[in-house]
DNA sequence: GTCTATATTTCGATAGAC
DNA sequence: GTCTATCGAAATATAGAC
């Protein structure tokens, strides 16, 4: 007689607590820094023993390197965005309103990213200079031929992905003083909506798209 | 007969120490946060045993304090370059010019005082709610005035505000993506000058102002 | 006003029972 | 896989001689 059949229980584990303190330590890390925040304050957000999350990440460093990783590879999905577009009205305009959707749904993780880069991007300066690098050159080539064509007012690209970026981004990562700024609230469904059309419409009429 | 007279040296002193606490400080807490930045670091930095910081600035958070505090000043001043513009061109295009080159100057400063706001401003959240606020509210005022006025195209101008404030910092708090992404070297001045003209054209051609 | 030595606290990490 | 107790390192802050 054999025992009773539990495939991959303990994967499933290990994948939810991972889940769990990753998520808590999104938020710590953000709120705090890399410096500021404590194994121990991310085990009492994530509800687990601190030396649970030695369990799970051996170090403070890994279990950061994680959470960086993973924002990163979110910034990446809202680059096809921009990609296969008809043109740099849709192209630009598709890649702004992922972007801004990404600001409000990843808050933490915006933070984080502008955080790690401030401090000279000690854990992925190696993706800075590989994936971010090229990902850049080919975006730079693909609006240097919408210009070529006549399709929009010659810029530098960029300058214009570093204004994209900015934009964007801000609405994450300084999202406590626009919250200030707005009577102590978050944006609501149609302040969001406002912002996004804000910076698209500045945005490309500035690049000679109406 | 009277000891030799040495009026105010003991102001002097205090002066100078200060200033040279104050400034390696800025660049400590820009590069490890607060959380990671320790006395001794900028003990270090300044060529003055730890001893002497606690002599000056009694704890590690009122030595931050007057950091943020003096950063929160410069920004201030650049304030200055939108009023008594003729108009949305001349006071735009000053403020942009004014905020890239503090940007420039003061990368560290930026920096810190990206860090303090993504953290919830702790220290700083009475500014963020009164001198700031209300500065906020006059430039909206007068933007929209602008607007009335026919002279600029209609756009939100808390947002315009939001777009001036990241597209200009970005070249601070990002300088280290931006000079990975520049072939590893710091923008020069000519690299400056076209970020600054990039910033301008596409802003003031957005907002109806070539 | 300066600086060495040290007190006190806190944090990252681990040992070891369950 | 979980969790209590604890070690050792490092940091803030202070005491006290000069």
């Amino acid at each position: 007689m054999q025992g009773s059949p539990r495939p991959l229980r303990r994967n499933e584990i290990r994948a939810q607590n991972e889940a769990t303190i990753l998520r808590a330590a999104e938020k710590v890390f953000a709120e705090a820094g890399f410096g500021g925040a404590t194994m121990q304050l991310i085990a009492d957000m994530a509800g687990l023993p601190k030396a649970n999350l030695h369990y799970y990440f051996a170090t403070k460093e890994e279990l950061y390197r994680r959470v960086v990783r993973d924002i990163f590879e979110i910034w990446l999905q809202a680059a096809e965005a921009m990609d296969g577009a008809s043109g740099p009205a849709e192209g630009i305009g598709a890649y702004i309103e992922a972007k801004m959707e990404i600001s409000r749904r990843y808050p933490y993780g915006s933070k984080v990213w502008a955080s790690e880069v401030m401090h000279g991007a000690p854990v992925i300066q190696d993706y800075l200079e590989t994936t971010l690098r090229d990902w850049t050159v080919g975006r730079v080539a693909l609006i240097r031929r919408w210009i070529d064509e006549g399709r929009m007012t010659p810029v530098d690209p960029q300058h214009l992905l570093y204004m994209l970026w900015a934009t964007t981004q801000h609405y994450a990562d300084f999202s406590h003083q626009i919250e200030t700024l707005n009577g102590g609230q978050p944006l609501n469904d149609a302040e969001w909506r406002a912002a996004a059309d804000s910076v698209k419409q500045i945005v490309l009429r500035g690049i000679g798209l109406d």
